[in-house]
DNA sequence: GTTCCTGCAAAAGCTTTGCAGAAGA
DNA sequence: TCTTCTGCAAAGCTTTTGCAGGAAC
């Protein structure tokens, strides 16, 4: 599941991003990861591993990535910013019970063509709300 | 344009939500400007007419205004929340340059249909950015 | 009189910024 | 050496909470 330091540290050089310590374990948690993550739970379960490891890097890291398109950022609540690996034209799902993001398949292509001629559109994201089977089940 | 205070008042009263001097106005100032405005924007302008009002009561109001579903919440960037009077389906485009959020149609039915077998879904969104035509405009 | 509403002040939570020391080329 | 990166501390913002006074019915 998770990827060696050669993968990461490439992926890294490809982008033009110095592949620092911390950079490496944090693009390698993402990497094994696909649980959608806040900033916050980044730094707890990388600092395990990197005890010196401190939320600005986080926040830096993460500012890093965004830019050079390693990930996307997705903000389908106001409280939290999440970040997802796969960027991947995709949809989220996230569950108001337990509070998990799942990800979904959509068709983004002709997605609002009608409307929007003469915008530059850069960046397209797909969010629905509800509850999901696991928590469905358990509610019955 | 802006809309007359029986029309407000029943609006408020159809949603069970009492009729206030301050809820009035929120909804008013809401109902006559189709901005997107978030919660600081709202309380600026509804100030001018209201001097005693607090922002906890904006958020008090908004908070009600959502729950009941008079407005839609959109969390398109993750340090503003804005508040949307129109609750149809429809997508929402921010230019990131100006900074002004556009309304533009989506079919949402299908959309997402695969791969959410078994999920309630309560609410869906679509948030695109990139370049309004104006702000493309002024760059060439 | 009882209930709900308002608004000040303070707190909370997430993110950014300033800056000095450390690491790396 | 020179540049870049890291991380502590502090600040900044938006939003929430506690609570006392006030309005409404």
């Amino acid at each position: 599941m998770r990827p060696t330091l050669d993968q990461v540290t490439e992926e890294l050089n490809k982008r033009g991003i110095k592949p620092s310590h911390q950079r490496i374990k944090v693009l390698q948690y993402l990497m094994g990861h696909f649980v959608h993550p806040t900033a916050d739970t980044i730094y707890n379960e990388v600092h395990k591993e990197v005890p010196t490891l401190s939320k600005t890097t986080v926040y830096n890291t993460l500012g890093h990535f965004a830019e050079t398109g390693l990930v996307r950022v997705i903000n389908i609540e106001d409280n939290e910013t999440r970040y997802d690996i796969n960027v991947h034209d995709h949809g989220h799902f996230k569950c108001l019970v337990c509070g998990a993001v799942y990800d979904f398949p959509v068709d983004m292509d002709g997605l609002g063509e009608t409307g929007l001629a003469g915008f530059a559109v850069q960046d397209r994201n797909v969010y629905f709300k509800g509850t999901c089977p696991a928590c469905l089940g358990i509610q019955n």
